[in-house]
DNA sequence: CCTACCGATCGGTAGG
DNA sequence: CCTACCGATCGGTAGG
């Protein structure tokens, strides 16, 4: 009984590489480190994929993507800023949650990545902060948020949500949604008591 | 006019170190790198420092004690929680814009050192983050902040600082204190209208 | 998917 | 602080 009919090979190569890259950082992994977790020999990496920048590149655009498919889905919606910006919260996070390995690639290693994948992958980050930043002036303008400076907030914010890969572990008993509501009313309202 | 008398290479050699090691992470950064960026020949290093490995720890070990310095002066003043608060997040945030590139080793090069540095590493790194969630817990103690979820808010807050150092460079416009109070405004009392 | 191997580059040392 | 050099490891290829 052998699985090697349906088992992707390619795709196992880069869920490990993730993995290490998240672990060791990209630079720090070696093809022979991958091919020990992969169980086959460095050479044969090469039958499945054409270089190790392009496993980066694939996982580096494919949760780009990832994240796009969440942030559409919110700014279709024609409802008031602060519940945009709540379901765009919750969506990174779930995001963030659902391909951990992947979200570190997103935020640490797509910087070695080399041109022109490197501008490429930064427009489109750029564009996925522009999105958030929409939310938040629209909702100054509409009357619904103070008027916050974005330059400072919108890091702020994003910052936070990133940084949820770190702490929260999928193990953890805490969940996505939880997570988002905590860190939505906290910026909606505060901490003050 | 020679300034050799009073020149410090082995100071030098860390601030470039550190610039290099923001930039291109530890791993991708190499002696030869190094070495050409001082102006000497790479075996010249040797002559100021022990090891790649050395130089990272010096400069983790320095830039982790200017943390505690900022919160060591805060956690003392007989103050209620939302000033100790204020306080403790201007300070990070100066320590971070007064060292942007020994900041970004603090935040993610020091994995790359080796035991027993990386235990010892970590625990000075916990500690600090201690303190800030005792200035959290003391504030809901005393009825000066809301029953939040720490395990969500300590986090959420110390990435939003910790973050200030990729989009605030030191050529900017927006003055430490500026930053803080809109992030300690934000957390206080959030961006509702 | 493997064996065998390549040139390049790595951190670091010897000796002056 | 330099010249000269070391063994180890790197990403990747040839050929089967």
């Amino acid at each position: 009984m052998t699985e090697s009919t349906t088992f992707n090979r390619k795709e196992q190569i880069k869920k490990v590489a993730q993995n290490l890259f998240r672990e060791k950082g990209y630079p720090a992994t070696s093809m022979r480190d991958l091919a020990k977790n992969v169980g086959i020999e460095p050479a044969s990496l090469y039958s499945h994929i054409k270089s190790k920048e392009d496993i980066l590149k694939e996982i580096s655009f494919r949760i780009a993507q990832e994240f796009f498919n969440s942030i559409d889905e919110v700014r279709i919606l024609n409802i008031p800023a602060d519940e945009k910006l709540k379901l765009a919260i919750v969506g990174h996070i779930k995001v963030v949650r659902n391909h951990a390995d992947a979200s570190a690639v997103f935020l640490h290693e797509w910087r070695f990545l080399s041109e022109p994948f490197l501008t490429q992958f930064k427009t489109q980050r750029r564009t996925y902060e522009y999105h958030f930043k929409s939310i938040l002036e629209e909702g100054i303008q509409r009357g619904v948020f103070k008027n916050i400076n974005i330059k400072i907030i919108l890091p702020s914010l994003l910052s936070a949500l990133n940084w949820t890969y770190e702490w929260n572990r999928p193990a953890s008993s805490i969940g996505p949604e939880e997570i988002g509501e905590e860190i939505y009313e906290m910026i909606l309202n505060g901490i003050n008591k």
